[in-house]
DNA sequence: CGTATTATTGAGGTGATTCAATGCACGTGG
DNA sequence: CCACGTGCATTGAATCACCTCAATAATACG
C-alpha cells in the first residue's frame, strides 16, 4: 500500500485523473497537471467485492478513497443492531475524507467496485504544500455538508412517496454526473438499504415502488434496473406536492 | 464593515478569543497568539435583535460569523412557504462558513444576539498564509458534516418522543460546551421552530413536552426554560428504545 | 386592558408500520 | 433436470403514531 504504484497502474491513474478532472466532484477537479500527477503518485487502485468494506467505523482514518466504479453505502450501526444509512456514493465521489482521527461510519460496497486509495499522510503533506488541493478538500467537505443538510430537509417532512421520489432523482443526478442519460438507472441497492436510508420499512418502500409502477412513473425492466418514465411527476412528488 | 475595528471592540475581541480558544468549537480554537490576533484584526462585533437575519439564502457569502451570545437557527424556505430548519447554533458556533459563492440557507436569530463578523476575503487570505487557520476551517466543516449526518441518522427512524429527547440532549450538549451544567437549559425557540427542525407539527411537539412533564422527565419553570430531571430516561428515548 | 402570538388539549382521520403469508430468482446438491 | 433452500420482494389486514382541524388557555406587548 505504501509502496509506489507500478507503472501500469500509474498510467491507469493518469487516465483516471484525466477523466475525473472533467467531473465536478472528483478529488482532482480543478487541479493543475502537476498537482494531479503528485496525487496519482500517492494513490493506488483497489478492487473490492460486493458487501466488502472500504473501511469500518472506528478504523484509523489513514486514507481517503475515490469511488471509481460501482456503488457504496455509508452507514452507522445503531445500538439495537439496525443500520442507519447515511448516504450512497457513486463513481467520482470521495469517501472517507474526515478531519478526525477515525472514520465516523462504515463504508460498504453494494456491488463489486473499484476504489482509488490515497494515503492520508501524503494527501495532507501535499495539501500543506499546494493550496489547490487544500482548497479543493474544503470545497468537497462543504459540498458534502450541503448535501447532508439538503437531505435532512428532504427527509423530515416528506411522505414515503416524496422520499422515494427524491431518492430516485438523487440517483438520476449521480448517473448524469457520470455521463448517463438519467432515464435508465442502475439500482444496485436492496429495498432494505433504501428503507434504512429513507427511514422507511422494506414493505413501505416496496409499496411505493409498486404504486409508482402502477402510476406510470417508472418501470423496472429487471432486478436492479429502473427506467424513469415521468420526470415531472417524480419532481412534483419530491418537491413536496405530496408532502401531506 | 471593511474598516478596522475601533480599539474598544478590538479589546473585547481579544478577550473573546481568549474565551473561545478554550472551547472545542470556536474558530480560534488551537490557533497560536499571532493567528488569533490576525483574526481579531479582521473581525467586528455586531449586535442583532431577535428574528433578525444574519444572512439570507442566496446572499453573497462575504463573511463568516461566530455566534458570541444568543441563539440562531439555520433554515431553508420550501417552495410551499413552510420552513425547514437545518439546525440551531449556539455561542461559540461558526455560522455561514461555506466554500460556495452564496449562502445555502438563511441564518435567523431566535433571540437577541451578538455575532462576531469575519470578512471572508481576509479569512481566506489568512488561511493561505497560515495553515493553522486553514486546517481549523476544515476541521469545523468536517465537524458540521458529522453533526448533520448524526442528525440525519437521528431523524429518520425515530419516534416523536425520540426526536424531542434527542433535541433536548443536543441542547444540553451545547449548554455544556458553554460551561453550563446542562440541567437547566434556555429554550429560546418556539414549538414551531422545534417542529420544523424535527419534522413534527406544533401540536405533536407540545404533546411530547406535556408527556415528558407528566412522566417526570423534565420541568418547565417558565416560558423559555427547561430543567432536565431524568437524563437516563431521555438518553434511553433518544437512543432508540422508543424507536417505535 | 385588549390584542397578537404562542402553547395546550381534544376528537377524528390518514398514512406508515407491524405481522404474516406468498411469490420470485438464484444457486446447490441429489 | 428437478427439488430444495435462501435471500429479496411483494401484497394484505390490522394497528398505531402522528397529523388535521378546532377550540381554549396562557403569555407577551403595545
Amino acid at each position: 500500500m505504501g509502496t509506489p504504484a507500478p507503472l501500469a497502474v500509474r498510467q491507469s491513474l493518469a487516465s483516471l485523473c484525466g477523466s475525473c478532472a472533467g467531473s465536478s466532484r472528483g478529488l482532482c477537479h480543478g487541479l493543475d497537471g502537476a498537482d494531479q500527477f503528485a496525487l496519482s503518485e500517492a494513490s493506488s487502485l483497489v478492487r473490492l467485492p460486493a458487501r466488502g468494506a472500504v473501511f469500518r467505523e472506528g478504523d484509523r482514518a489513514n486514507a481517503v478513497f475515490t469511488l471509481v466504479d460501482g456503488a457504496a453505502k455509508l452507514l452507522r450501526t445503531l445500538p439495537d443492531g439496525r443500520q442507519q444509512i447515511i448516504g450512497f456514493r457513486f463513481p467520482g465521489d470521495l469517501i472517507g475524507f474526515t478531519a478526525r482521527e477515525r472514520y465516523p461510519c462504515d463504508a460498504e460496497l453494494v456491488c463489486d467496485a473499484t476504489v482509488c486509495r490515497v494515503d492520508r499522510g501524503k494527501l495532507e503533506a501535499m495539501s500543506r504544500g499546494c493550496s489547490g488541493i487544500s482548497h479543493r478538500l474544503l470545497e468537497l467537505c462543504a459540498e458534502d455538508l450541503a448535501a447532508a443538510q439538503e437531505q435532512l430537509a428532504a427527509m423530515a417532512q416528506r411522505s414515503s412517496e416524496g422520499r422515494v421520489a427524491a431518492f430516485l432523482l438523487m440517483l438520476r443526478d449521480a448517473a448524469r454526473r457520470n455521463g448517463a442519460s438519467g432515464l435508465d438507472l442502475g439500482l444496485p441497492m436492496t429495498r432494505a438499504d433504501i428503507g434504512d436510508y429513507l427511514g422507511l420499512t422494506i414493505e413501505s418502500v416496496s409499496r411505493v415502488f409498486a404504486a409508482f409502477r402502477r402510476g406510470g412513473l417508472l418501470r423496472e425492466p429487471s432486478r436492479g434496473e429502473v427506467r424513469l418514465l415521468d420526470m415531472p411527476g417524480l419532481e412534483a412528488l419530491a418537491t413536496g406536492e405530496g408532502a401531506h
